[in-house]
DNA sequence: ATAAACTTTCATTATTTTTTGAAAGTTTAA
DNA sequence: TTAAACTTTCAAAAAATAATGAAAGTTTAT
């Protein structure tokens, strides 16, 4: 296989992903173009490599820095905008794990903490079972939140280390 | 808060939950309607509650069935099926992840694999920069994986267990 | 001050995803 | 065997999401 082919067929398979996982597939692919640029880029570049319009590109850019996965670079005596990722896929998940848990985790456990603390009658069936459901999923949501707490503050290899140790 | 009203909130909260993650709104919320019904519910019950038609109905639940979430009852001497879902929330999680990786993870995996072995020029900047990339990412999304695997095999207080004796 | 270079916005259009509902299919009881 | 009870399918419609591109906005050099 050639490089170019590597290239878009990563491209492909991270946009892919992406939108398997709520990520819109065009973010993940600008993603995943500046992951394997050795150079920032601009938002021509990108528009001619993907094949996008000027504006999609630069909403998505926009996006990509609001997720922390991308920085915007100066170069001395130009006028234009640059564009880079951070290569290193630790840091990478650390930021999506904390973004998301940020904009979609955090909301919903506050929702459940609420309505975990229903009162209602014991004896009515509806009522036990909202609450055992509930509380298990709590727990469970719990469980993840500090998981996740933790992976985004640790270095990778403490963090990797730590679970292999006891999962050999 | 009345249980109604706490039902409703669930409900549409999961379902936001779920298409946040990728998984269709509507089959969140059958899902969820069905953690919280101690009887198992018939297709109608569900299109009512919902306000969802048969056909959608119908699909989903065969979705869900697929994802392992939820099974066919058959009661002694009636013609309808009913439906009910399993309530562990571990064996939720782990029925999710299984499923997930099977179907999202292990095919970009087997590319990232694939992609990693190219050769080329190692002073081509962009060959570097697409091999190291991609080392990285391959290597996080393998201890992904075997973290995934364990977890699936696992007793849930085992689990948490081993993980937060280490995060304490 | 102004005009070229560049970026951002957003109403409109296109694409993708989800839902509907009626018809076709299946099962069961008599 | 047949007809009622129930389930499944899928083409078409609706809804949700994403992309376009031209116009408006901004910045910088002169």
């Amino acid at each position: 296989m050639e490089l170019a082919e590597a290239k878009l067929k990563f491209i492909e398979t991270w946009g892919k992903l992406g939108s398997e996982w709520g990520i819109n597939r065009t973010m993940a692919q600008v993603h995943a173009l500046l992951l394997i640029s050795p150079e920032a880029l601009t938002t021509e570049d990108i528009m001619e490599t993907l094949s996008i319009s000027r504006g999609n590109a630069n909403m998505t850019l926009r996006d990509l820095i609001g997720w922390g996965l991308v920085e915007k670079q100066h170069k001395a005596g130009e006028r234009k905008e640059y564009f880079f990722a951070d290569k290193d896929a630790w840091n990478i998940a650390r930021q999506v794990a904390q973004e998301r848990k940020k904009r979609e985790l955090d909301p919903v456990l506050k929702v459940l903490n609420e309505l975990s603390t229903l009162k209602g009658d014991e004896k009515d069936p509806d009522f036990k079972t909202f609450k055992t459901s509930l509380a298990g999923i709590n727990k469970l949501a719990g469980n993840v939140n500090k998981t996740l707490e933790t992976m985004i503050k640790a270095e990778e290899s403490w963090f990797w280390g730590s679970i292999f140790k006891l999962f050999k």
